[in-house]
Order: C-alpha cells, then sequence, then structure tokens
RNA sequence: GUGGGUGUAGCUCAGCUGGUGGCAGCACCUGGUUGUGGCCCAGGAGGUCGUGGGUUCAAGUCCCAUCACUCACCCCA
C-alpha cells in the first residue's frame, strides 16, 4: 500500500485550486477597501498561548490540540485558531504603540484533532480578522458588514444571527440564573445536557434534543440579564447593522465554543453543508488582550471564516467557470524546427504570452491534439516545408483559419512581435 | 471517543439465489488521416475485486476480523 496523507488531511488539487485562488482574492480585496493589513503568523506556538487564551476547559484545548514535546522539552501546538497567534503577535511588537485601532487579517492552516466528516478537516484554512483598540459598537457593526460584504460578492447566501453574550459585570448573573433554572427542571435531560450542566451551562441552550428545548422554553434569556451598559451596546450594533440595511436575527440561545468571547458574537450560517452550519463566525472579546498579559483595557473584536465551507458552498451554489486555456501551442516537427520552437516558446514566454510545445518529439496529430486538450487559443505551426518557405503557420484553433507569417532569423525581435499580436487580441 | 454507510481499472460504476473480472462510460495510447485538435470508427494498455483469515469442489459474492474512506453524534470555521 503506497504512502496516503494523513486522516483528515487534504490535498487541494489544481482542478480545484482556482476556487481557493478566488476566494482570498476577493477577501483580500475587500480587507483593504476596509483599511485592514495582512499579518502572517506562525503556525507553531507554545501551548500556554492556547490554554490561555481559549480556555483549559473547552473541547479545542482539552481533547482537539496538536500538542508536542519539542526537542527542548517544552510543550509546543499545532494553531487550532487564528486569534490567539494574532493577538500574541500585536502584543510582542507593541503594535498597538504604532496606531490606536488595529486592523488585522490572516489566512491559512489551522489544526484540530477531530474525527473528520463534511466541511471539518483536521487540517484546515481559516480566513481571520480581528480589530483591536475599540470597543465602539459601530466598530462590531462596521465588521460584520465587512463579513457579510465578502459573502456577498462570492455571490453566497448565507443568513446572520447575532447575540450578546455579557461582559464581567452581567454574564456571573445570568450563569447563575441559569444553572437555578436547570436544577429546577422537572423533566429528565439528555445525556450531553446532563453533562453541559456541569461543564457549560450556557451550551445546553443550543441542544437539538427536541425534549430539552421544550424544557427550555422557560428558561432566562441572556438577553434579559445583560447589565445596561451591554444592553446599550447590543441595541447599538443591531442599530448599525439596520443603518447598513444588513439582514440579521437576534439568536438569545447562540452560544459560542472559545471562552474568551465577550458581549457581541455572531455566525454566519447556512444549510447547505450537512451538519456544519457556520460558515464564519466572530465576536468580541475585551479582556483577552489583558489575559495574554498585554496592554490593559484593550478591547477587541473578530470573526474567522472556514474556506473549505466556503469552497464546498461556491461549489453547489455557483457554476464552476471553464478553466482558462493557454495563449499559443507550438507544434514542431523534426529536430531543426524543435529547436526553433523552443527558443520561440521561451521568448513568448519572457514577453508574457502563455506559451508551450511538445518536448518528446511526438506526431503532428500528438500535439495538435495537446493544444486542443489545453485549450491553446491559437497555433503556431513549424514544420520542414515552413522552414524551407520561411513562412510559419498560425492557426486560430476556434475559427480553424490559419494565416501565414513570414519568419525572419532575427528570432527574439520576430517572436516578441508575435507576442505583442497575441497579448492584443 | 460513540454510531451508521461504503470499499471492483486513474475517475464514475455494473457484477442477480456463490460457477472464468466488465466489447460498461469518461480519461489515456495507437491507427483510420505519409503534416492539422474537438465528432466518428477500429484497436490497445490498464486490476493483489481494501487487507488477513474462515466456510465451500468453487468466494468480488457468504461469515469473522482488520484497515481506509464517508456521513452523523460530541464540538466547531
Amino acid at each position: 500500500m503506497s504512502i496516503k496523507a494523513l486522516k483528515g488531511f487534504k490535498d487541494i488539487l489544481p482542478t480545484e485550486v482556482h476556487t481557493w485562488q478566488r476566494i482570498e482574492k476577493v477577501a483580500r480585496d475587500i480587507f483593504h477597501r476596509f483599511e485592514f493589513s495582512e499579518i502572517k503568523v506562525p503556525i507553531l506556538e507554545k501551548t500556554k498561548l492556547f490554554s490561555r487564551s481559549i480556555g483549559e476547559a473547552t473541547d479545542i484545548v482539552e481533547k482537539e490540540m496538536y500538542t508536542f514535546t519539542d526537542r527542548n522539552g517544552s510543550s509546543i501546538t499545532m494553531r487550532p485558531e487564528g486569534t490567539a497567534s494574532v493577538l500574541r503577535a500585536f502584543i510582542e511588537h507593541s503594535l498597538h504603540a504604532l496606531q490606536p485601532i488595529q486592523k488585522l487579517y490572516t489566512i491559512g492552516p489551522m489544526f484540530r484533532h477531530e474525527r473528520p466528516q463534511k466541511g471539518r478537516l483536521r487540517q484546515f484554512h481559516q480566513i481571520s480578522v480581528e480589530v483591536l483598540g475599540t470597543d465602539l459598537p459601530r466598530q462590531d457593526a462596521e465588521l460584520i458588514a465587512m463579513a457579510w460584504l465578502l459573502l456577498t460578492e462570492l455571490r453566497l447566501t448565507v443568513s446572520l444571527e447575532i447575540n450578546s453574550l455579557g461582559c464581567p459585570a452581567c454574564r456571573p448573573e445570568f450563569n447563575q440564573a441559569l444553572i437555578d433554572f436547570l436544577a429546577s427542571c422537572e423533566g429528565p435531560l439528555c445525556e450531553d445536557c446532563q453533562r453541559r450542566r456541569q461543564t457549560n451551562p450556557l451550551r445546553v441552550l443550543d441542544c437539538k434534543d427536541e425534549n430539552c428545548q421544550e424544557q427550555y422554553k422557560a428558561a432566562p434569556s441572556i438577553i434579559d440579564h445583560l447589565c445596561p451598559a451591554c444592553t446599550d451596546h447590543f441595541q447599538a450594533v443591531q442599530d448599525g447593522l439596520t443603518l447598513l440595511e444588513i439582514p440579521y436575527k437576534s439568536n438569545s440561545r447562540m452560544v459560542r465554543g472559545l471562552d474568551y468571547y465577550t458581549r457581541t458574537t455572531f455566525e454566519l450560517v447556512t444549510d447547505a453543508l450537512g451538519a456544519q452550519s457556520a460558515v464564519g463566525a466572530g465576536g468580541r472579546y475585551d479582556g483577552l488582550v489583558g489575559q495574554l498579559d498585554g496592554p490593559k483595557d484593550m478591547p477587541g473584536i473578530g470573526f474567522a471564516m472556514g474556506i473549505e465551507r466556503l469552497v464546498l458552498l461556491l461549489e453547489q451554489q455557483t457554476e464552476t467557470s471553464e478553466p482558462q486555456g493557454i495563449d499559443i501551442f507550438v507544434v514542431s516537427l523534426g529536430t531543426a524546427a524543435a529547436d526553433l520552437a523552443f527558443k520561440i516558446v521561451h521568448t513568448l514566454r519572457k514577453s508574457g504570452v502563455q506559451a508551450t510545445m511538445d518536448l518528446a518529439g511526438r506526431s503532428m496529430k500528438n500535439q495538435m491534439k495537446q493544444a486542443g486538450r489545453n485549450n491553446a487559443r491559437y497555433t503556431l505551426i513549424i514544420g520542414e516545408d515552413e522552414l524551407t518557405k520561411g513562412q510559419l503557420v498560425l492557426r486560430d484553433m476556434q475559427t480553424r483559419e490559419q494565416e501565414e507569417i513570414a519568419f525572419t532569423d532575427e528570432i527574439t525581435p520576430w517572436s516578441k512581435a508575435l507576442a505583442a499580436k497575441l497579448l492584443n487580441k
């Protein structure tokens, strides 16, 4: 048995890579319109960075991280998400000193040791976006609007759900109210909820069990327990979205899996991806920078989009585009012609033309076939007749029309003239 | 970690109650066309039937195990 890729690790093949490139291009373009800068951060970090930011008790930290002992004995981890690394870099290089507000994005692979399924891999890719240095609700609305615009420009249809998780002033109170409520539940809860009641009470709210949901109808809502400041903030975020005509749904049951979220959280969801409904999600994390020993009271908000999930959506929501053909295929017969073709092809390429040829000396028929397979717009035919006549044949592969063009011994200028002609058409 | 489904050519798949692996489609190569692609026709190449056991005169087919892939739970982008 030949060696195969690891479970949950996938090759992105040439046939699908153009979709990836398109997503990244549109994302970069939009982010730059919003004054974001790209930052590239390492894939490996000290384990402590993630356990401290994501939360010791989360599934990610407890059982999903690729954690190794380095040769010097220290514990290192392949990043399971992007925010922690970006914040580490932000703090380490004191980026807040350059500008009071930093807008950053990064694109790259993340790693989580989970069982793979549709839209979920062990190595997956995220577009990760962060805004540091402001807690204004308009910033939340602007960031969400940017995520929305990205999906719109990719022509994807998703829905937006938002919620507020409160702040250290009001969340504990709600948490207690929820725990009290769960203790008062009379009917049986599902096994998962029994467990969640202990580990993460918030999570019971998005349980899929119908019986549980029936009982939770009477559950306290986070929205009713927000402190005045959080209530105002959440209202202002919604007003901002309304001003920009972004359709959203307020969902007080929506919960996030990472501990660091405060106040605004949001998800961009679809029902077209099986069990994986979120193509993007994020939220505010006002205490996180301080928690990582950065400047105190440095607020932040961010989101991540799963590129694999975007690719899946694009494949089913839009028609696949034809692969682009090359400009010209140079057909040659005989060694003298092959030498000439070799030089012409290289000169054409230097001039910006997508040109290729057959190096194996195959039959003309075979070479024409290759040209067709490569979707070449033109073929240039060089055989013995053409060489003796000093007239090469240029064939338009769509119309099948052929024209003779006089060939001079000045290969470079001749090729450049041909290149100019091809690039003009 | 827990369940279900599926493993036959590079890809998509036939293969019935066990009886010689499919003129199957796509792709590939050669020829029909001594120098002209797509369409057509003819031919060719390509396989440890996921792997290992078992039952049987005989296993792609039945049984057991194992591995891989996949979907779902959990959780998440």
